[in-house]
DNA sequence: TAGGCCATCTGGTCCT
DNA sequence: AGGACCAGATGGCCTA
């Protein structure tokens, strides 16, 4: 495994242990890191049970992609359901600020005292929901549906297409990524690979271990 | 066979 | 001090 890397050392002083010692403990710490990690991966796995069309199928499927309008028949990745839920939330989002939108219409036109946002829109008959946890969503009407939603009026430009680009104003400000089409048109895609977009720039993370 | 995805180990740092 | 969190490295499995 990995030793210490060079010009690295440890800046705890160390206090004796003797060789059964250190075993122990190494073992109780990879014990309890594999116990993070595996409950990491129920979250995920929780997650992707919203994603009912991708979620419950074994990966027996021989000829599946891991792109986005790929045919279900495969486990979402981490990745994969982390976007898609991203996505998911911001459709969401738009969707209440259009329900929003057109019950002031409604309200107006009536000349009914707009009030509080009914019940009605917390209590069921959302959109693209049969019931709870059903989402009538495949992943690509996702993708494309959370594109279209943040960018009715934003250009042609091929950062249009991408889930991830073009927010509105309120998915600006949920978006912690930025993309930049930045290289050669048709240039490198998002390492992703599940937005296949041009190159996406991680916002560089405040260095929280100086080194 | 290359590349993607994942689990695991490991050391460092932060938090309680 | 001990646990949680994080990121790098590594190796295995699977698919195109």
């Amino acid at each position: 495994m990995l030793g210490l890397q060079t010009g690295q050392r440890s800046t705890k002083p160390q206090r004796e242990l003797s060789p059964e010692e250190q075993q122990e403990l190494r073992r109780k710490i990879n014990s309890r890191e594999r116990k993070r990690m595996q409950d990491l991966n129920i979250a995920m796995d929780a997650l992707r049970e919203v994603m009912v069309p991708y979620a419950s199928s074994p990966s027996s499927a021989s000829s599946q992609s891991h792109q986005p309008g790929a045919p279900p028949g495969r486990r979402l990745s981490k990745i994969s359901t982390l976007v898609l839920a991203r996505n998911y939330i911001l459709l969401l989002g738009s969707s209440l600020q259009e329900m929003r939108r057109l019950l002031g219409e409604v309200s107006v036109g009536m000349g009914v005292n707009t009030g509080p946002v009914p019940r009605l829109l917390l209590a069921g008959g959302w959109p693209l929901i049969s019931g709870p946890g059903q989402l009538l969503l495949t992943q690509e009407s996702l993708l494309s549906s959370a594109s279209s939603s943040s960018s009715s009026s934003s250009s042609s430009s091929a950062a249009a297409k991408c889930p991830l680009l073009s927010p509105g104003p309120m998915e600006a400000s949920l978006a912690p990524v930025q993309w930049s089409s930045a290289g050669a048109s048709g240039g490198p895609l998002c390492p992703c690979g599940v937005c296949r977009l041009p190159r996406f720039n991680h916002p560089a993370p405040a260095p929280r271990f100086p080194k």
